[in-house]
DNA sequence: CATGGCTAAATTGTATACAAGTTGTATTCA
DNA sequence: TGAATACAACTTGTATACAATTTAGCCATG
């Protein structure tokens, strides 16, 4: 039932559901808590309630909503102890793949791909001040290089369970670089993000496995200081999802 | 829409379907790379499509079915890679939470269930050679002492995490114990598990998370031992969803 | 005035009818 | 004989009607 049409893939209504709805929780359209009921969310939407109900269901699993005892799904809320332990682990899970890949090996190709990342990164870091430009610039690249190394554990299993901690915006590796943009301190943090891609990279190709290892761990804790400067700052907003966080009274 | 009657929960006609489905999958009535056909796993079940649909959806979240890209659903299977993988995970993660615990700190009784529990475990394993029955007492018990570690991390994230991590039947803790159950290398594996066991109640205690964590990620390695030695015995039958297993030719 | 139970509205869970797409087969043409 | 195409059967995706349960409101009663 997937089709081409006008050069565009037509998208399942399901699946366009789930894209929708994740906007509106992202978006902060739906309170954390609330409930949501499927017949207000299909006038909504334009579909009927079996594509909701379906991608209700993945929503859940993907951790931004919530079971109802009495049945129904709730917007989920995390406190900042949640977003900590979201970081801790996908900083675990990375560490694991830089640890698998370093052991299994990694052909010039792929090291040659990696490098390259890093170069790219290098060039933008290297630069100065960041602008907004330089940011949108990073972000996609920063990505890139998470998923090369992902790449490089060569485990599907381990690439399912991190692209499901990764699915919160606050546990992507991405989550907090465009809170960066307006803050102070956002320089010197990537410059130590930098540092960490290359000695990645180094153990990897070495086949250092714990040193890998320790070093992505290391990686996504810069995260929690992102985190820690967007509560105290305004960059806060700027993240997605920022509505989700329950701040501790 | 759940009610007692009887005495008993009823329960939702989606949930059935998901656990006879589990159950068929597991058993190896259906083959792996199978499609499932909706209409005759209907037929076969006694309900409708629509809560067969979110069991299906379930279960492929859960990693039993993967997706059919022109539609519809397929029993997954596993490489023993990926079963060597899952278990690593598992160990990696459930290290995150034995550290935790130990960073955190727990309270008296909590380290006092927790002691209980090895105590119990103790006294079955140093009964000399473990019947069948030993096991049965054996498993439960060894699924609450990871249970309750897990409890100690007092992380709402971790947990969830976890929890899908050890879905997999081979993945989860009590995966490949009753294979044991006919090995001879049964027992001595149990003794090294046990002092795992009373290892880490003691980093914890001590607050050393570091060495909590490594503990019990060597102590989920004993899996692998355990998958190897089914693979090569005939242990390997009575794990649940063996049928699922890709031997490598 | 508070509380308990009852009724009605609203909401979710389920079944089924319908639409759209996919796959296999047969037929025809090169 | 091979391949390509059209057709038909089957399968999945979607919509909607119906059933069952929850929830909120109201009235009665202590």
């Amino acid at each position: 039932m997937t089709a081409e049409r006008d050069g565009e893939r037509t998208q399942s209504q399901a699946l366009k559901a789930q894209l929708a709805l994740r906007e509106l929780i992202l978006a902060g359209a739906l309170a954390p808590g609330e409930r949501i009921a499927e017949l207000a969310m299909v006038d909504r939407l334009g579909l009927s309630r079996t594509p909701l109900r379906a991608a209700l269901l993945r929503l859940e699993q993907e951790g931004l909503l919530e079971e109802i005892p009495s049945g129904g799904y709730a917007v989920r809320a995390f406190s900042e102890a949640d977003i900590f332990d979201a970081i801790e682990i996908r900083g675990t899970l990375e560490g694991l793949a830089a640890r698998l890949a370093a052991e299994r090996g990694v052909s010039a190709p792929q090291l040659g791909e990696l490098k390259d990342c890093v170069a790219a990164l290098e060039e933008i870091v290297e630069s100065g001040e960041m602008s907004a430009d330089d940011f949108a610039r990073y972000v996609p690249l920063n990505a890139r290089f998470h998923a090369l190394l992902v790449d490089l554990a060569q485990s599907a299993p381990l690439r399912r369970e991190i692209e499901r901690a990764t699915s919160l915006p606050f546990a992507s590796p991405s989550g907090f670089v465009e809170a960066q943009a307006i803050l102070p301190e956002s320089r010197r943090i990537l410059i130590i993000a930098q540092e960490h891609h290359r000695l990645v990279v180094d153990a990897v190709q070495n086949r250092e496995g714990a040193r890998a290892e320790a070093i992505m761990r290391e990686h996504a804790r810069l995260a929690h200081r992102n985190l820690q400067l967007a509560l105290r700052g305004a960059g806060l907003s700027k993240v997605p999802g920022a509505a989700l966080i329950r701040r501790r009274g």
